[in-house]
DNA sequence: CCAATTGATCTATAAAAGATATAACAAAGG
DNA sequence: CCTTTGTTATATCTTTTATAGATCAATTGG
């Protein structure tokens, strides 16, 4: 399955559900008009609350990675431009992290480009989510 | 003041300290051997709780970046090896967020490398804490 | 047309996390 | 001896997270 849930992870369930979408994007198994499940499907799916997925879903709308109608369903559209302004501060805690831990600069940015490679791999050219 | 306390944040405040003291140590304002005020007297100048300052000490003692003695005080110490086993989990969201909003992979590269070059920038050879 | 589905909205409840507040204790140091 | 400090414990309060049930309008499919 595309998503799942774990429930011994520090983040809540919406965040882990907006996180994998976002990174299913990133590596391409998802793209521009891809549909997503529906609220209940998708909650069902996972044993969740239907309101847990919608919230994670309202998280993805407002950051501009789906959009939802009631027409066509909750499709994959990305909205604006770049990533959000608090990005870079984000960026800069991860990598501080590292740093800090006495990783070198060079194993950072290699770990940066290893990451970045593996973006867009699994692309695919029908429509099929597999 | 070298820590700050932003109620508009929408991370906790525990966590708002603790990031601010790793981002720190990457960019070398504070280095190992350094002490950090204690946790009263820093509760007391950011006016929040002695308690909310101790879970930010405990938090980074367990990461590995600080020692905590009753005798000597609080240090930062680096202790392990790089950074936690999650930590690349972490670096790949954070750069996914930035790809599927359709940032290329060359300005994502960029960004980190500029945040990288500013990590060490203001190192000091005297212990002082400015 | 009709039944089912869906997004949305609302209320309610419960558990966990975050933050504050006091208090107490042992160890260390002046 | 007295203050400071780290630590621990308890209590309270707010916010967040998650579940639950119910309703409604709109849409879809038979």
């Amino acid at each position: 399955m595309l998503l799942n849930v774990d429930l011994s992870d520090q983040r809540p369930v919406y965040q882990q559900l907006r996180d994998q979408v976002v990174e299913a994007i990133a590596d391409g198994v998802i793209h521009e008009g891809n549909r997503l499940p529906t609220t209940r499907q998708l909650a069902a799916d996972l044993a969740v609350n239907f309101h847990t997925v919608a919230k994670a879903y309202d998280l993805l709308r407002q950051e501009g990675f789906i959009q939802v109608s009631r027409k066509t369903g909750t499709a994959v559209r990305i909205t604006g431009e770049g990533p959000a302004p608090e990005w870079r501060a984000g960026l800069r805690t991860v990598l501080a992290e590292a740093f800090a831990k006495g990783m070198p600069k060079e194993e950072i940015l290699a770990a940066c480009r290893e990451v970045l490679d593996s973006f867009g791999a699994s692309r695919r050219t029908d429509g099929s989510l597999a």
